[in-house]
DNA sequence: TTGTATGCGTTATCAG
DNA sequence: CTGATAACGCATACAA
């Protein structure tokens, strides 16, 4: 590897010159160094080192992507086609505006935080991180910070997030279901933080407007395990007599619950309706194709780079809380019934 | 950012000894200034900066993997649900190893050389690269290097490669089909290079054990934005007609034209089966469910991983070639048919 | 057992 | 317009 000093002395002057000319810095050098200086510059192919760039400007030209590891979940966070779908996006606008992309996955924040504060890194991307991780990494980290697909109190303290509108999500397919003639609606979520409970908001406000309660027991947590153990499905197979719908948080979870029950002779959507979100490729190609909540990922990525990326070159943050659009696709997973289970008192039953 | 001379400075010590602390040099040191350091470096919560290191030691930590980005397949290279599980896996293996994973996705092999120089990655994980271009990149960069399903003349440049049986999952999956009668079989892969070259290589075989010889027209390319328009779907479904049978080089497309087909009234796989290859998640949750070869992703990513590291350590490859294993799967997208075409002389008309 | 000095490749300051 | 020189944070050879 050729370095700056072997190139000024290859041409007997200073090592300041030759960086002057790669800087172009060109009003300070005569015309004729310059062109000396561009010519070796090609002969030797030379790349500066980033390793001291960065010690002398103290800034690394990395970006950090953090994905929160939820262990059991598909293969790895990365095998979520919503997710490997933004990262892709993330990673070609990183790339595309002069930065290198770091990623790091994991539970562990401490193991994050030694990542991040190693590498001087000059901005980072925090996707589906809870609030308390998020206050954690900002007590050590200074520099800029922007998040996707976080929740929390403003309140508290106040960042940068790049959403969607789940609740509008969560409201549009509930009020669908409604509107199809729906009441025994079972809500199949990861967990009860982050985007799907506030989905879940969306979900009752729908109810409230039929003037129904949502009922406690209706929230089915499915921890991502369960879609691969036998027992767990087994468990949901039994369950699922109780409703008409179900209304999953997720595409992924949508299409393996179809899946395991059409293997055990239900017919989708005649026995039962199924709903998605996110709206992957997998929503288009299962049969039936699934109703389910659009949301753009590449957009997403995209967005939150440029945020970031205006943020680390000094520019105030173009906008605190950013909730991108979701629109209802309705294909065919769902059945329209007839309105049953709230007039029985169902719903009332306790 | 505390430094180590801020500590040394703090206890009055020299760096030197601070550093021999961190290094666990203990020997070299007396017990009393050991506990006295390691007491400070939990204080301070002590974070060495990575680019000081990598310039002293000539060596970054920093593995770097690099995908040729296709342009127009799915929404981008990650977004292939192969790539994706794959990615997470080797990401997974780099990190818990102690090293960093760096991730570019370019056409331009140019601005990846320069990426990987300026970096001074300490080892290349090669993903998809076509041999031309893995030769360029070797006459630059000196440091060990990992393919991931690249095939080339070892005779030009040995190279150490993780691979698939590919030539197996071709023979094996054609073989299934003559053996259930099919005769008119379409064979439908992204280019002639590469993997999808040598499973149409396995393809050739299974017929000529049957006595039969492929024709050129048989061979279908898709290039992967052909699956986005409209007019060369219309085309390929056209072309459908005269065959009993698609062999696809992913569960991709053959999931997508299964979509495309069954959307115009074709019955999958009573009017045509289609087959996959892979065995990735929509291959089973697809209606019919997916015939396909089986691989397993994140073990080809851990392997390659392991390869490459302990190259970087200074090992001597553990293996030049390896060829993971394929398993043919049998679902739901095959139909037994009568064979003819052979009989008819559908296969010497020209 | 501890400290001093030097260099890694680059940029920046400042003097010529 | 050009060139010494110092500094970034760390590791190491060598001296004490």
């Amino acid at each position: 590897m050729v370095t700056i000093k072997d190139m000024a002395e290859m041409l007997g002057i200073s090592s300041t010159t030759v960086s002057n000319v790669i800087h172009g810095k060109t009003s300070e050098v005569s015309q004729k160094t310059v062109e000396k200086v561009e010519k070796l510059l090609e002969e030797c192919d030379y790349v500066p080192n980033n390793s001291a760039r960065s010690l002398t400007q103290n800034s690394s030209k990395i970006i950090g992507v953090a994905l929160k590891s939820r262990k059991g979940k598909y293969d790895n966070v990365m095998a979520d086609p919503f997710m490997s779908v933004m990262l892709g996006a993330i990673e070609a606008e990183i790339r595309s505006r002069g930065y290198y992309m770091m990623i790091y996955t994991t539970d562990d924040i401490s193991e994050l935080i030694r990542n991040i504060l190693t590498w001087n890194v000059d901005g980072l991307l925090l996707i589906g991180i809870v609030h308390d991780d998020f206050v954690r990494i900002k007590s050590r980290y200074k520099k800029p910070v922007v998040l996707i697909d976080s929740y929390a109190p403003r309140d508290i303290m106040n960042y940068v997030n790049v959403g969607l509108e789940d609740e509008r999500g969560g409201y549009e397919m509930t009020r669908h279901l409604l509107d199809k003639g729906h009441r025994r609606i079972a809500f199949l979520a990861d967990n009860m933080e982050g985007v799907d409970y506030i989905r879940y908001i969306g979900h009752q406000k729908a109810f409230a407007e039929y003037g129904i309660r949502t009922r406690e027991k209706d929230l089915l947590i499915i921890r991502p395990d369960m879609i691969e153990r036998e027992s767990s499905m087994q468990e949901l197979y039994t369950l699922s007599r109780n409703y008409t719908a179900f209304m999953c948080c997720s595409d992924y979870y949508a299409v393996m619950l179809m899946t395991y029950f059409r293997d055990r002779g239900v017919k989708i959507p005649e026995d039962l309706s199924i709903t998605g979100f996110d709206d992957v490729m997998i929503a288009r190609v299962s049969l039936p194709a699934l109703t389910t909540v659009h949301q753009n990922p590449t957009k997403k990525g995209r967005l939150a780079v440029d945020y970031l990326l205006r943020m680390v070159q000094g520019e105030e943050p173009p906008e605190w809380d950013t909730k991108l659009p979701v629109e209802l696709v309705i294909r065919d997973s769902v059945k329209a019934v007839t309105p049953y289970g709230n007039d029985e008192g169902v719903f009332t039953e306790e």
